[in-house]
DNA sequence: AGCGCTGTCTACAACATTGTCAATAAGGAA
DNA sequence: TTCCTTATTGACAATGTTGTAGACAGCGCT
């Protein structure tokens, strides 16, 4: 092959930004995380973002030194943003008895508004689990548990309170993902007061659980007791 | 431009199988139909499938016209196995109260095994809802209640047994799509008696609720009361 | 002013993917 | 057998996207 012919005289056009490394960094993460939220981490396309903050695409390689680069740096701190959320809230609200529909709608609006749950489900599909915010799950368990026992003088099973944390989760994440969809197609009409009824009353279910355990025939002691239901068939 | 030049004299290489357009579409959207429970609809790549299936990838073209055609088929058939099968699962366990466990381990089977809670999360994040299996939950919601009613004497209002499908649903989705990593996180074992024992404690608790109604303070009337909690920030 | 670091650019390469086209051949019908 | 329909194909065009190479240009420093 031919040696690269030297460029052409080049016209007079010397308009460039230049920004710091840091300020590069972060106008191109937010520019990227806008479209991670749209459209998932396949939707980061380096030459649409390049566009959105206004500079060339070798621009993003040479701050990210790749596109998976890019796209991890972004994921991560789009996750931190939500561990950090997610923790605010809970420490605020310090699980205040009363204040659970208020808790549950901050926790629904923080996994909705920036698309997080989005986010989650996106790497949970591209086989990538965003441990990270769900390791929450745990600690609020045995926070919220030991809360129980204390208030309430029930010796309810550990389990118990981890289930009920755990479903309250996948309802919040489920909700942040099918969204109003689902709302409309139960029969819930699609207006915005939809949600806040659906929170209020899944705290009010809590609390009733919460307060009312024994009523059950099992109060399910622990170990694997699978009597119905054996056969599983799940492929993974 | 050039017209193109008539093609070689071509070698004797006579060995095509030729299928029935009804054969080729089976086994085409097949092909296709394990690569979106893989990767989503954008892992639909014609020339993979085409490899899949053993032709080349203008066949593909020549029987749904575009990519586009092939995605839209694959899903249309996806999401109406999800709803068949879906239907045939509600209308087999009729309801049977103390199935309940069963009912929602079948339901979470059926919504995890081909994906198809992945599946409609995917058409979520993408945009495009998937309103097809979503539909049942109006006519589900309306049966359990009916059934509710008569079975208990309880005048419940039809909504909260609307938000208890809801609830189920929107956790089963969460479920099918988060899958252990949730289960592990939240302090259950990743053990696989870990969903049966979520299953059978759900249950539980939908009967307690169906049950134990009453015992909650507020009964709900129904509109709007949003007593606390009322600017709402959610973006949409 | 002169110098060096490095953020930024243009141009291009490399690759993947969808879609078009005309030729080919398999299988049934006349 | 001959003809016709159409499933199938190889070659190519068109486009989009990531990544590379080298020049250029702010900006602080001496």
């Amino acid at each position: 092959m031919a040696t690269r012919a030297p460029r052409r005289p080049a016209a007079p056009r010397p308009k460039r930004q230049r920004r710091s490394a840091e300020e590069a960094h972060e106008q191109i993460l937010d520019a990227a995380d806008k479209r991670l939220g749209e459209a998932g981490p396949r939707g980061i396309r380096l030459q649409e973002i390049a566009a959105d903050v206004g500079v060339s695409h070798p621009t993003i390689l040479h701050h990210f030194g790749s596109r998976q680069g890019l796209v991890e740096a972004v994921v991560t701190r789009s996750l931190a943003g939500l561990r950090d959320k997610i923790v605010e809230v809970l420490s605020e609200r310090a699980l205040d008895a009363g204040e659970g529909a208020e808790l549950v709608r901050l926790v629904s609006t923080t996994l909705g508004d920036r698309g997080h749950a989005r986010l989650m489900a996106w790497l949970s599909l591209e086989g990538r689990p965003a441990e990270d915010p769900a390791k929450l799950l745990r600690g609020l368990g045995l926070a919220m548990h030991a809360r129980r026992v204390a208030e309430t003088g029930t010796p309810a099973p550990v389990e118990d309170t981890q289930l009920l944390v755990l479903l309250v989760s996948l309802a919040l994440f489920g909700e942040g993902v099918l969204g109003d969809v689902m709302f409309e197609s139960a029969g819930l009409g699609n207006d915005p007061t939809a949600r806040d009824r659906f929170h209020e009353w899944m705290v009010r279910l809590i609390e009733q659980h919460l307060h009312g355990e024994g009523l059950v025939d099992a109060p399910k002691p622990a170990p694997p007791t699978g009597k119905a239901a054996r056969r599983r068939s799940r492929g993974k």
